[in-house]
This record gives structure tokens, C-alpha cells and sequence, in this order.
DNA sequence: GCCAACGTTGGC
DNA sequence: GCCAACGTTGGC
């Protein structure tokens, strides 16, 4: 059982979508390294749901992994953004996973905060200038965030 | 709105 | 295969 962190702009996709639709296919993801972490992910994994571009950015929920090994649809859909012309059908790029949601943080973990608490080695989405939507967090970092008073 | 970080593209 | 130019992300 591994932990994630997936990063959205909450004017694209935010928490209340997820705790709304329950469950949301993570499409859009076109950078290799974020691609690569979406491959390894198992069913009932747990990711943190970061929002970014906000103020303050942070963690601000839950989401479990329910389904993994996906093309991404979009990859195919010339009508997207996320339309990849070198891709077909039968050879597909880009993977990703089907979460669902878990719970909304009533006090979310702010990006200040998050600094405070981890070195950038720790969790990645500290350092300065990362700009990966998805992220390993390592187990004993996962468990102090989800030991928090909430 | 600015700009640092950094991934991608394309000329050579 | 190098690397400059360019585009995007995302904190501030």
C-alpha cells in the first residue's frame, strides 16, 4: 500500500467535484515522471488531493485509488486539450488511475504549514518550484499527516 | 502580474 | 546529441 499526492487547480477540478461525482478518472496528466508514478499505483492506495494556484495552496482532502492501468481517454479525443496525435488505440502513452472519494479535510493543510512540518526531501511538493502533479509521499510522511488533528 | 523553475521543441 | 528558445506551472 503505497501514498500520493495529486495536484489540481480547483478551478479545473477541486475537491467538492470528487466529493460530488464520488468517483473521477485523473485524465489530463502529460508529463512523463507524474505518468510513470500514475503506472505504479495499486488499488486502495490513498492519495492526498493538493490544490494548487490557490491562496493558501495545500492538502485538502482524501482520495483512494479504485482502479488503475486506464488510457487516458482524452489522449484520444482530438477535441481535447489533452489530445495526443502520436498516440492510437492500440498503442496508448499516457495511463492513468480511477479514484474516488474519501474525505474532505475540515481544516486543510496549508503549503506554509506543510513547510514547517517537511524538508523538500521529504515532501516533494515543498520544494521550491516543483511543478509535478503527481507525487510518491513516503509512508512515515503519510502517516504524520494523517495523525493531524482535523 | 511577476518571475523562477523546468520540461519540451527543434535547429544544427 | 547539444542546447537555446520557448511555453507552462504555480508560488508569491
Amino acid at each position: 500500500m503505497s501514498y500520493w499526492l495529486i495536484k489540481s487547480e480547483p478551478s479545473d477540478y477541486s475537491i467538492d467535484d470528487l466529493k460530488q461525482e464520488k468517483t473521477a478518472i485523473w485524465d489530463g496528466v502529460r508529463n512523463y515522471q507524474a505518468r510513470n508514478f500514475l503506472r505504479q499505483m495499486q488499488p486502495e492506495d490513498i492519495a492526498f488531493f493538493y490544490h494548487s494556484n490557490v491562496k493558501p495552496p495545500g492538502i485538502v482532502g482524501l482520495a483512494r485509488i479504485i482502479e488503475t492501468q486506464i488510457a487516458d481517454p482524452t489522449q484520444f479525443d482530438s477535441q481535447s486539450p489533452y489530445y495526443d496525435p502520436k498516440v492510437t488505440p492500440e498503442k496508448p502513452r499516457w495511463q492513468t488511475v480511477k479514484v474516488e472519494f474519501v474525505e474532505k479535510f475540515a481544516q486543510p493543510i496549508s503549503l506554509p504549514q506543510l513547510k514547517q512540518m517537511f524538508t523538500a526531501q521529504e515532501l516533494a511538493v515543498v520544494k521550491k518550484g516543483n511543478r509535478l502533479s503527481v507525487m510518491s509521499v513516503p509512508p512515515e510522511v503519510a502517516q504524520r499527516l494523517l495523525t493531524l488533528p482535523k
